[in-house]
DNA sequence: AATGAATGAGGTTTCATTCAT
DNA sequence: CATGAATGAAACCTCATTCAT
């Protein structure tokens, strides 16, 4: 029937409405408090719902923090495909990542993402159900290589620095532990820590003229 | 009696050699694990001894982490003293850091060290207990800040950035989050990731000619 | 909705039920190991539930302490009142209030009460969170002072004994350490140890004629 | 040898006279902490002995309170006799008593001995190890009773009254419980409260002329 | 479908007791 | 003898997860 129909793709979508905001509650908290520090009643209460709600959602606290991280890295490779869609240079394009990273919409995720991915507690999180993660992961340092393989190609960038290298320097700079400090000082707006750290960098892999 | 004083001493000694394992095992317990999946058990059966013993040396769990933390930041400030004091060019004094940091012999802690200054959890656990180590942390910062300084002063450095974001992307590039990944890969030995990663942040803040 | 509010009244009155069985279960335990003998899985295994569902309904093993003290101390003074209301005579009240103590419903009671009031253990525990049952204990020592006095107005009691004295006297009476052994030679029943030692309290204070 | 044996008798001396220090000790801090809050490491270091040397004097820490209450009912015992001998009254003889316990030289111990004998832990523990404290407190109440009957026999105490529970009430009034607030309130000193308590009891006992 | 009370495994920490030195 | 480092049992407490309502 169309009403039954209807009606249960409004139950889906409250569903989903709800499952995002666990998402975004239960980030906010990580980041706040740290995996461990942050318990299941914690989020439950925070989102307005019981403990076992979330349990209908997510199968366990693990998951919940995969969700989140593969959130995250689809957005992060949504944008990524319109860097790479965009005619803008290769550097540019890049730019246009830090930029969001760090100054854009996702900044507040990128510490969390960070918090997440590094802490040995969560490498074997990751062993152990988050496989398709690793392969996230992959897939974004592979778009970074891709865009520095063009620019080398152009001759934009030092073909005598392995890309790989390259790559693992940049994500390197997609690290929040600094960052904060530099915030903390107060005499940059974000935007300036971008176009700075950014300046360094590109400077550093530019083609020899 | 020069008897019991030596008696005294040897004591000392062996308790001073089992602290030091003690942290030593801890260290890698903490960086295969994770610091909440570590149980003092753990620790305390790996290094051969009773869960109680290790409550002799260290008041509990926080505390061990700290005298880690403490110890190896002791040794990097160490480390850059000597470096301070060589009478080499500024980047060559920030090379021998890194190397330090990720090829020699201190390769293995900078992951813990790393490990344990992301992570929301401990933010909070330096907040409480290790109000020194922030200025460890801190102090570290300042020596690279100054070698940077001085590498502007003499014209190597590119004047135009400001100190602190050079500082602070020197001290991302510290970080084994993609530097795993990348001897991972084999393609590369510690050297090269080094001297490559270098050379980009060197380039990357020279002077223009 | 009326079954919404029924349904939540009657898990309400389920939790209660709950709460009383666990205090009244835990001060059968204390009275019978002591304090620090009861271990909270002991409490917890004799009402038949778990060790965490003790933590429910108290937050820690000495504030479920604190609540009987507290329970009893409030049932002490409610039974108080009651004698204050009485319009009989001083004395016939603070008998009323021995034999309530002893021979009554709150024999067993009385026993951990003593038990818990001595004990350098808990005064320190009172000190810290249970500032309110000094108050209630005084508020008990006052009542009796009452008592005493209005006995003294009218002429039963000497007043040549300082009231502070004489309130201390018979709180002193109420303390089941010799209690118990008199019980224990089974040649009195609790009326007549109640009748006897009232006596001697009584005649003891009684005005000089 | 005469030599050795003068030096085993020296040692020995030696040794009694640190077991007396290790009961006074002992006898304060669980005076103070209470038994369970009182570790060994505590006494021993307070002695100024490590802690192994403490249990070549007492088998473990059940002992050692043992040990204290059975001196210190030793003590009373003595005291007793010695009351007994005294050519004066019954009354006088009970008033002596009282003083010696609350005034005089025992005022400190006897509230140990009265948290000891309450606090169920303990109830347990003479169960187990302390047969003979069993004994020694009944030898109390025995003399206490002893001299009751000499009363009763003289025609000074009411004979109406059984003896036992007199010995009871008696000894209710050796319980620190409330004597230490009425000497916190700053009114009295021990021997008015002594005094006063006294009457009350002998004035409650007295034969009805 | 949502709830939240109940569970119980697991973690940290203490401390009486032992025993090699 | 005296020592005190080492032990390990046992206590308290937390919290992810389940399941009856």
């Amino acid at each position: 029937m169309a009403s039954s129909q209807v009606h249960r793709s409004l139950k889906e979508k409250q569903r989903q409405e709800r499952e995002e905001l666990i998402l975004k509650v239960a980030q906010d908290v990580f980041l706040e408090r740290g995996y461990h520090e942050t318990s299941m009643d914690e989020i439950a209460s925070r989102v307005g719902i019981a403990k076992g709600t979330v349990y209908l959602h997510f199968p366990g606290k693990d998951d919940l923090v995969i969700a989140i991280f593969e959130r995250d890295m689809q957005e992060i490779l949504s944008q990524m495909d319109a860097c790479l869609d965009c005619q803008t240079s290769p550097q540019a394009r890049l730019e246009a990542l830090l930029h969001f990273m760090y100054a854009g919409l996702f900044s507040k995720r990128t510490q969390l993402l960070s918090s997440i991915y590094h802490s040995a507690d969560r490498q074997r999180l990751f062993a152990e159900k988050g496989g398709c993660l690793r392969d996230l992961w992959e897939r974004v340092a592979q778009r970074v290589a891709q865009i520095l393989e063009e620019g080398k190609a152009r001759g934009d960038f030092d073909t005598t620095i392995p890309t790989s290298i390259m790559t693992s320097t940049f994500l390197s700079l997609i690290s929040p532990k600094s960052y904060e400090r530099l915030l903390a000082e107060g005499q940059f707006v974000p935007e300036d820590i971008v176009a700075h750290t950014g300046k360094i960098f590109f400077r550093g892999i530019q083609a020899k003229s």
